[in-house]
DNA sequence: TCATAAATATGAATGTAATTCATTTTTATT
DNA sequence: AATAAAAATGAATTACATTCATATTTATGA
């Protein structure tokens, strides 16, 4: 009873491949059964339906996205810190991924069905790492605590998850991991120019230094 | 020769309610039909197969948003107020057109074909009216300028598309346009409390007021 | 080791939905 | 009103996902 676990396993790789590159609508059962050297029946035997096998794909991957995220946050101090962690580990792990990312950012993040699959609930402990950090970062007054934490976080994910979606939409174009010190700049510390404004809100900060030189276009028009 | 243009415009409404309402996979082209009273034949006299179809919905509803963006624009001055609009605006309007918001935000957005659609070049325009009014909060010193406009509108983008999205995944409950004002203010000026942290960047601004008491978690917790 | 039962795998058969196409109906033109 | 062109129709075809009766493989115990 160990040929079972095997044909599983081979069935599982054939699915990223097959759904890594062709969009859950386009890709076919009895493409996935060829190239995991099955017959289509057998695949029924696993899964439920094809829904179901697509489903099942994220649990690994996401465990390996967790673990490695825990890895990297080990050892820094500050929240903004480990915010500037958070986004840059999220950025490299898709950019190393990116079949995973197709199947979880393209097809599977909009789809209801996720909010029951196990893949999301993985997700959602990511979503809460995120959230306890901003709330750490509230009670150590790094992070600003007249805004909802769950907005906060928010702002946080929503730059993250369209940049990557775009990426990929675009055809993995250029460098996702490019910009994301700009991104964190941006997060932590916002879109208006205080030098000038100041005024309009009653504050004042320091002149912020100079645009770094690179500019690529490539990733983030449109 | 009217009698075409009657029968096309029926089975686009009839197409609107049902993907608005089943998800692009769960829509079938019999039930269309049927809503439309038109035979399942005569669909395809009008669009080459479903997907055709379905990208043809977004560009009247586009073009609606566009016009609607214009007027709300008028007359606002700077650029931040401006910015505030767009999101005001975004939300507000995916908020009175949920069918629509299903549509392109859950299965459409996420489609590589959605890039070579027409109403994919209008929201191109959207997304280019963002980025102008950015560059001009450049010029007038408003926006700081030290990062790369396209990236900005993507923090803008992104926190909006989030928010949207996830508000349909988790059936319309609550009211999209509750955190608007938050989200602004955080897109504006970021998630960092200047007043502890003001040391480490080397700024110093104000107190910013209390948080207001609306806290609730029901839109956007995960 | 062999016989037998249980678990797995198989692929032809079935069901469902999209798409095509030969035909009919409607509309425009004379 | 006759004829041609355009639209509409729905039965037939095709492309899949899914089911199921059968065959094959694996585990059990005499």
């Amino acid at each position: 009873m160990m040929k079972k676990v095997v044909t599983r396993q081979q069935i599982v790789e054939a699915a990223i491949r097959v759904f890594g590159r062709k969009s859950y609508r386009d890709a076919n059962i009895s493409e996935i059964a060829k190239e995991a050297n099955v017959a289509e029946g057998t695949i029924y035997q696993h899964f439920m339906n094809k829904e179901d096998l697509f489903f099942f794909i994220p649990q690994e991957k996401t465990h390996e996205f967790l673990e490695g995220l825990d890895l990297h946050l080990q050892g820094i101090q500050d929240t903004p810190n480990k915010i500037a962690k958070f986004v840059w580990y999220y950025l490299y792990f898709f950019k190393t991924n990116p079949e995973y990312a197709r199947i979880v950012m393209l097809d599977m993040r909009v789809s209801k069905s996720f909010l029951k699959a196990k893949g999301y609930n993985l997700l959602r402990r990511f979503a809460s790492m995120v959230l306890d950090v901003i709330k750490e970062g509230q009670r150590e007054k790094t992070i600003r605590d007249d805004i909802n934490p769950y907005i906060i976080r928010q702002l946080l994910l929503g730059v993250l998850e369209h940049g990557v979606a775009r990426w990929l939409l675009k055809g993995e174009k250029g460098d996702l991991l490019e910009f994301h010190t700009q991104i964190v700049k941006l997060v932590l510390d916002g879109i208006r120019n205080d030098e000038v404004s100041g005024e309009n809100r009653g504050s004042v900060r320091k002149k912020r230094p100079e645009r770094s030189p690179a500019s690529g276009k490539e990733l983030h028009k449109a």
